[in-house]
Order: structure tokens, then sequence, then C-alpha cells
DNA sequence: AAGCATAACAACCGCCGATCA
DNA sequence: GTGATCGGCGGTTGTTATGCT
């Protein structure tokens, strides 16, 4: 029944890691690259489930990583991803270049939880605390996906997309003159593509919000379904995403944070 | 100074989707 | 088409650090 465990647990080490167990993991890692954890400890000469040795790469010896010091910029904007999405860290961990997913996971339970929920004690919110409408909200959207049909909108504005492939997104501005959705052609839309220089950019209406639900629309390459939104047009590299220039955006007009 | 409580963070666990044979 | 394997994710637990009495 279920699955084997991913390694024998026996004559194996566990808990925090030694200045040398990293120092093989790191070694081992630049000379072979990354992958193929589960055969990783034996050919490093670790004593690690290869799990254990994927994580602690991920999290705190990949090149790039910051630890710690999380800025008030940073700490707004994960208050804000987290609104937007929910626990999907790692999503909100892509839109912080060098933090975890697992760093901000801590910092969310043990620091920003409580602020949160402290901000809507205070405030004049008397439904449920985000945490048990956001895991309602996956409950449901997980279940829909095991079902394959589309889950019905979020009532809040906790976008569900499926990150890894997704390589632009739509801002849909409200400033914008743009023509309301029943009014566009389908020139207009080929018209702002290629405006952007973008050849089939595609919508996954799944994923996209409407401007009344939200503000961000995600772009899927290997979606086929066709454009229908009025939007600006952005390319948005997660990696590279300015700070500053997120959170001044209007991005976040449609959320309920104060 | 000792003991206890709490906070902070590192690591583990189990599930799930993607991929491959 | 199916089962096995791998990698990734989020939840949870364990350990250490810090503060308080």
């Amino acid at each position: 029944m279920g699955r084997s465990p991913c390694c024998s647990k026996k004559g194996l080490n566990r808990g925090v890691w030694t200045a040398q167990e990293d120092q093989f993991l790191r070694d081992y890692v630049n000379l072979h690259g990354q992958g193929k954890w589960r055969n990783l400890p034996q050919s490093a000469g670790l004593k690690r489930c290869g799990k254990s040795c994927r994580l602690r790469w991920l999290n705190y010896l990949r090149p790039g990583i910051k630890r710690g010091n999380i800025s008030t910029d940073e700490e707004e904007l994960i208050i804000r991803l987290h609104k937007l999405l929910g626990n999907r860290w790692s999503l909100i961990a892509g839109r912080l270049p060098g933090r975890t997913d697992n760093e901000i996971k801590n910092y969310w339970n043990t620091n920003l939880c409580k602020k949160v929920q402290d901000g809507v004690m205070a405030g004049e919110s008397k439904t449920k605390t985000p945490s048990t409408q956001e895991k309602n909200l996956h409950h449901d959207h997980q279940k829909a996906k095991a079902q394959s049909i589309t889950p019905s909108p979020p009532k809040n504005n906790m976008i569900y997309t499926k990150a890894s492939k997704c390589s632009k997104v739509l801002l849909l501005d409200p400033v914008l003159p743009c023509p309301s959705m029943q009014m566009q052609s389908d020139n207009f839309i080929t018209e702002l593509l290629e405006e952007a220089g973008a050849e089939s950019l595609l919508v996954d209406h799944d994923s996209a919000a409407t401007k009344e639900d939200g503000i961000l629309a995600f772009l899927f390459d290997d979606d086929e379904k066709e454009l229908s939104t009025d939007i600006s047009l952005l390319d948005f590299d997660i990696g590279e995403i300015h700070l500053p220039d997120l959170l001044n955006s209007n991005l976040w007009d449609g959320c309920e944070l104060n």
C-alpha cells in the first residue's frame, strides 16, 4: 500500500546539517549539477536522505540566497501576495528574488500571520479569518482540479494558477481608456499584442481574474484559448520584478488589504 | 542562576503532479 | 495505458535561542 519511502532511514543523519556536510553537498552540486537527488547522497558521500539534500541545497546552499533581514518592502509584498495567492509559498517566493518558500513560510507563520490577524481583529472585518477562508478555497480548488472541472471563481481576490508555466502576465489597468470587454474587437487585441511585440500570447481563463475580481491575468504559452479582455500588456519576468514598482502599481487596488 | 515559556527557524513528512519506461 | 520514480510543495514537528519570572 502507498509509496515506498524515498530512502531507508536507517543509518542516516538527521537534524541540523554540519559545515562538513554542507561542503560535501556544495562540492557535489557544483561539480555535477542539481537533480538525481535520490542518488546524490551516496554519490556525494552523505548520510542523508535525498530529499533532505535537495531541501538543504535549495533553501541554504544555492547561490544567491538571501538570509534574514526581511525588509518592510518585502514584508508588505509578502502580505499582499499572500492575500492574493494564499499559502502558495513557492509562488510568493518566486516574486521575492533570493528568498525561499521555506523562509517566507516560516516568516509568515511566526511574524506576519499574527500581524495580519491582529490587523483583521482591529479592523472591521467580521468574516472568517483569512487562513480558514484560504484553506477552504484551496481545498475547493484542489477538489475541482481532481474532478477536472473549472472551479467557481473565488469570492475574494485570490488567484489560482499554474505558476510553473506562467511566463507572461496582463495588468488590467483601470486607468486606461480601454473599451469595455463587450465592445472589444479581435483587432484591438491583435494590435495590442503586436505593439507589445508578442506573437501568440494566450490567456488561461481558468487562471485569469476579471477586471472586477482583481487585476491579474496570467498568460500561458501553451494554452490555446483566445484573448478577450481589455489590457495593458507587460512582460512579466517573475525573477526580476522591481519591488518598489510592484508595490506602487495599482495591482493591489482590487485587494481588500488595508 | 535556574527553570519555564515563547519565539524563531531548520528540517522532516506525506501528498501530488509530471515524467518516463 | 499503467505503474514506478522523481521532484516540488505545503503542513507540521523538532530544536535552538531568547526573554521572563
